[in-house]
DNA sequence: ATTCTTACTGAATGATTAGTCAGTATTCAC
DNA sequence: GTGAATACTGACTAATCATTCAGTAAGAAT
């Protein structure tokens, strides 16, 4: 029986609820599953968070704090404001299968009904929005980009985005990383009035 | 006790499932709300639909058939390529508290768990990008439109909406009915390439 | 009118699973 | 080393619900 201590017991705990909700949805995870998969009793995980509400709305935030870490990591990397936007939105963006994605889907679809989980999606999305608007800011500001509404312009790039992973995720569509990226950058382009090959477009579109 | 021929009855029942998905959710809809809420028994509900699974499968089916209806009846209706193409976009796009699109996101949840789901989700989706390629195609014959790939384009402007509707429903940001008309509109009078007043833009934005 | 089919019900069942709790073992404080 | 606090478990409980089934009655067929 090994022993930890609470905290970085949790942590173990959020991390494989994590992933459980990644390969069985949301709603259809167990405690037994995180527990058995922890090779540890159901009894522990209840110890530990009270009861599987607050289990799955702790994950989904811990999820999210990762993401922002993620987001935090690429915004302060060197660039110029057009790298760092694509830099963002690209991770932002679904790629392949789109793994990362489910997860959030799920998660829209519980908070519509969940207060709780509602306000961490709020919230992470809030995050997202002052990111990019920061950018996009310091862009006009260097006069490369040219917005009236930094935050509005975000809100537009992001729900597109959001709309792309569902194809992915829930159509299964296979939309290539590079015609994704085209896109990316057509939309960027047009939104922010900025030349295509200054978001790093690799060849113009004929 | 009142009798009804199964086919009416399956109907009824469709509907008042629907209602309850929408009020509810979709994963905590019981067999029970929904016999109770028609004052019939449970076993009615297995009696015509065999399990439960089978019954929101139904439902949702039901619920893109009625949405594909309406799509037909405004595409069948009089007017140019870019009135029936702006008529199609609004009545997707969400508006108000967006209920009935509480129930897609729904379903795009369970959908990447259950292919049964998926299936009609895909076949829904063809359907919409296949009207909406359509009338780009008919306004690029008219020489009003610029499109080299309608397609695309269709997927672009409602995954742009998909997105939208994701605010909407699940951070309930309030996005006016004029400025989600506004930003449409914007969007696809840059994506075909026409002036926005083309598209019954009230007044230019300044 | 009688039979047959079909729509329907009430009551039971069985499977699932979140959460409880009394107790055990480990670590920590001193 | 002793005791207190803490992490943890096994076995149980209680509740929830989909589904079953034996039977009932409405309506159709003859």
């Amino acid at each position: 029986m090994k022993r930890m201590n609470a905290q970085a017991r949790r942590v173990e705990v959020l991390a494989e609820t994590v992933k459980q909700i990644r390969e069985k949805g949301m709603q259809a995870v167990r405690i037994a599953d995180v527990a058995d998969a922890m090779d540890v009793s159901s009894a522990l995980i209840i110890y530990h968070f009270e009861t599987k509400e607050r289990l799955l709305i702790d994950a989904l935030t811990y999820a999210a704090e990762r993401d922002l870490l993620k987001l935090g990591r690429i915004m302060r990397g060197s660039g110029s404001p057009a790298e760092l936007l694509m830099a963002a939105l690209e991770w932002y963006a679904p790629t392949g299968q789109a793994r990362g994605w489910q997860i959030w889907v799920d998660a829209w679809s519980a908070a519509m009904r969940d207060v709780a989980l509602a306000e961490v999606l709020v919230d992470l999305h809030r995050q997202w929005n002052k990111a990019i608007s920061s950018v996009i800011d310091a862009g006009v500001l260097d006069g490369v980009f040219q917005s009236s509404n930094s935050l509005e312009a975000a809100t537009r790039l992001t729900s597109f985005l959001d709309g792309l992973a569902v194809r992915m995720v829930v159509h299964k569509e296979p939309i290539s990383r590079a015609d994704l990226r085209a896109w990316l950058v057509r939309q960027v382009a047009w939104e922010l009035a900025v030349d295509q090959s200054a978001l790093g477009a690799v060849a113009p579109e004929k």
